[in-house]
DNA sequence: AGCAAGTGTTTTACTCGTAAAGCATATACG
DNA sequence: CGTATATGCTTTACGAGTAAAACACTTGCT
């Protein structure tokens, strides 16, 4: 049904429809509706990462790297690496591995702690504040067009649905502990 | 501060939401719009991701490979390689690779085109085909659980959203050919 | 004090994806 | 016909992430 798609408001199909109407096909008694939420999601992870990180690229910056330099910008004082790795969501070992990369790059400074010489403190150099600050507007505005094809009450009405699918997430897969 | 946090809906808030939060603190005058949709998309592809391949990983399987193998399934035919990268958004040479490991493992086979020497045909053993039928209902079943913290209707209109969103984004960047 | 157990970070070995080069074959065109 | 170019696939070299072990240091117990 409304296989004709014609929508008046040109809407095109997206690929993940159409594998799920292959599914169905094959397998018309399965309950497919999980992959279009997971699939598609999925899938605009995939194609944003792909064209939209272009301004991050032109930086020498990789979206995980940025995303480090951005804790840091954004909390506005140093980070031990594993406050790093919980705030970008990564493992210890790669936090690691790009702190070295981006204190090589003059980006990032450590520090060692005086009181528990285990820890370090992580902070921007003037170099990566002024990076941070000289792609994130650039970055925002790419996003922007991006998104341009959906109209802002839409953006709006797509931002907290996933919100509100994140928060759940969040509540059940990152803190299982009760 | 809101500790407490009681939404009148029980709503909890998403990390994506304390990180733009922390960005308009430090750059009141930004965008950080775009951040809501990308944000929140990369998070949940990430969270879902881990936790929600269990049943996948079960099986010995990643979830390339499982695709791979559903678009064998799916499509009811043989596929070359070249077909499977399209279908499967991989490159050439990571379809490769996976055909190779799934070749050993009996899941799939291979058979030369016998006009044009340089295309291969893949398809699905019975024992492919069995595995991919015996996954994928537990895997849709995880995937309902997984979501089932958003009502039905919500999850109808998100997976509308991420439709007409994807439907743009795949016309725009996957088809840039005008 | 001295030693066991715990914690923060790094290292190691490994897997997987990618880009670019390479190989085999097909097609086009003089 | 034969050579140039294009196409389908694979190989190679490499970069990046991960889990588990290793390391360095601290804390708690006796």
């Amino acid at each position: 049904m409304t296989a004709t798609n014609g929508g008046p408001t040109g809407t095109r199909q997206d690929t993940v429809a159409a594998v799920v109407r292959q599914w169905q096909t094959v397998h018309p008694d399965l309950d497919t509706a999980p992959m279009e939420i997971i699939g598609r999601i999925n899938r605009c992870a995939a194609l944003l990462q792909q064209a939209e990180d272009a301004p991050l690229r032109r930086a020498g910056l990789s979206r995980p790297e940025f995303d480090l330099l951005g804790a840091l910008r954004r909390t506005g004082h140093e980070l031990t690496p594993s406050e790093l790795a919980r705030e970008t969501f990564s493992s210890g070992a790669a936090v690691t591995k790009r702190l070295k990369q981006l204190t090589e790059r003059g980006l990032v400074e450590r520090r060692g702690d005086t009181r528990d010489r285990r820890v370090a403190h992580v902070r921007l150099t003037d170099a990566g504040r002024d990076l941070v600050d000289g792609i994130l507007p650039e970055q925002l505005a790419y996003e922007t067009g991006v998104l341009s094809g959906l109209d802002p009450q839409r953006q709006g009405e797509l931002a907290s649905l996933l919100g509100e699918l994140l928060a759940q997430l969040e509540g059940r897969l990152g803190a299982p502990r009760g």
